[in-house]
DNA sequence: GCTAACACAATTGTATACAATCGGCATGCA
DNA sequence: TGCATGCCGATTGTATACAATTGTGTTAGC
């Protein structure tokens, strides 16, 4: 279940997009790293055309930046960048859930409460990377119920900044936890499909998201 | 040794994006057209590696539709498209104009107001193209101003979308007119820093661009 | 010792060649 | 006649080779 949509035969191209957006979202890739076309090229062991496709798709997500001839570089993120994504996901995020409010059946919102469940098992687990994996899957299953795919899509690609910025500000466990069982009570608004209370409860949500990763912040300069 | 050329070379995907754009947004390509990258190659005189490139990126913004192995084709937009983007336009630029109204300085807002007046001299030329380009501009301007750059981004994103809706729904002179003239008075609006007048009248000023379109077509089911 | 120019190397940009995949059409069989 | 099947052409996917540009280190000159 990866950035890439389904394809019949996952040509090379969606394999190495894949591939290093996983290493960096998974923090083998850590941000302000520096490659080379060439590089990846050897790694994966292909030519470097399918390699510098996926680097420009890689590029247009905002995952990499592109230096002429200085190599590449995998995108970094300041506080600045963390508010101003919050601020728009609240925005977005909260149209979806207007939307959805007025048409989500109720095998809609059991699929949304599995996405929850899997939030909270995963954080049993302790492992932060699924644990943003999970979070990015609920909030964007929402968006799709929200008949919006304009919307939809470009929560999607919002989402990939989402999931860099939690690279680069990692959270305490503690932190993540509290955020993610927030889940529990915008559910609840939804299934007693009192909207106003579900907005509310997912603005703020994503507006203390920016709360839970300042602390730990080490950006440079 | 003779001056050194300094050259910023363009890159040919980027001339070639630019002008597959410019025709499908012109007119010269319309919605549903089909193509593959050689004949693209051929008609800019050019390999395919780079319209390989330029058609990805394309395709990415939403103005070609890969189909394996079938060819390309230039996007089309229906009734639902057009509607679903004006409601996600509607959010983000009113989020846009919240944030530009607590910061937007007196050169900016006359930056706008030359922007509108673009708008006004286009739309005396009776030039539909270029009307919808000033319009663009004019609102591109109003989110840079907004201080949140990935907003800004995402509403670059969506023009795009815009600007190939305008193309298949095309509209008549009189509706544009009218449609353009809501500028003045969100511009007087913002002078007078009055936030919510300003903001209530973009809203309206987007949610109308639908019914702009909807007459000219028959396709609604 | 410092500056400036030059050459080299690293990296990306583009072209060309070839392989793989799939849709359509014709052909053969029932 | 209708359907299945296999071949062919069109199109994209990938590899390799080469050109162009630019950063950097080194050296020559002052």
């Amino acid at each position: 279940m990866g950035i890439v949509p389904q394809v019949r035969h996952p040509g090379l191209v969606d394999q190495l997009v894949e591939h290093v957006f996983d290493a960096v979202i998974s923090g083998k890739l850590k941000h302000g790293s520096e490659l080379t076309e060439e590089k990846i090229a050897t790694d994966f062991g292909v030519s470097r055309t399918p390699v510098r496709e996926a680097v420009r798709r890689l590029a247009e997500m905002g995952v990499l930046v592109v230096r002429p001839r200085c190599g590449l570089e995998v995108a970094s993120f300041d506080a600045d960048d963390l508010e101003q994504i919050a601020v728009l996901r609240a925005a977005l995020e909260c149209l979806s859930l207007r939307l959805a409010m007025a048409r989500i059946t109720d095998d809609e919102i059991l699929a949304l409460s599995h996405a929850a469940d899997l939030c909270d098992a995963k954080l049993k687990n302790k492992d932060r990377v699924e644990v943003f994996r999970a979070d990015s899957r609920f909030h964007l299953l929402l968006s799709e119920f929200s008949g919006n795919k304009h919307l939809a899509d470009t929560l999607r690609r919002l989402d990939v900044k989402v999931q860099l910025c939690r690279m680069v500000f990692c959270a305490s466990m503690k932190k993540i936890k509290s955020s993610v069982q927030c889940h529990r009570p915008l559910l609840e608004a939804i299934r007693n499909r009192d909207a106003r209370r579900a907005e509310r409860l997912l603005r703020e949500h994503i507006l203390q998201s920016v709360q839970v990763f300042e602390p730990s912040v080490s950006s440079r300069t």
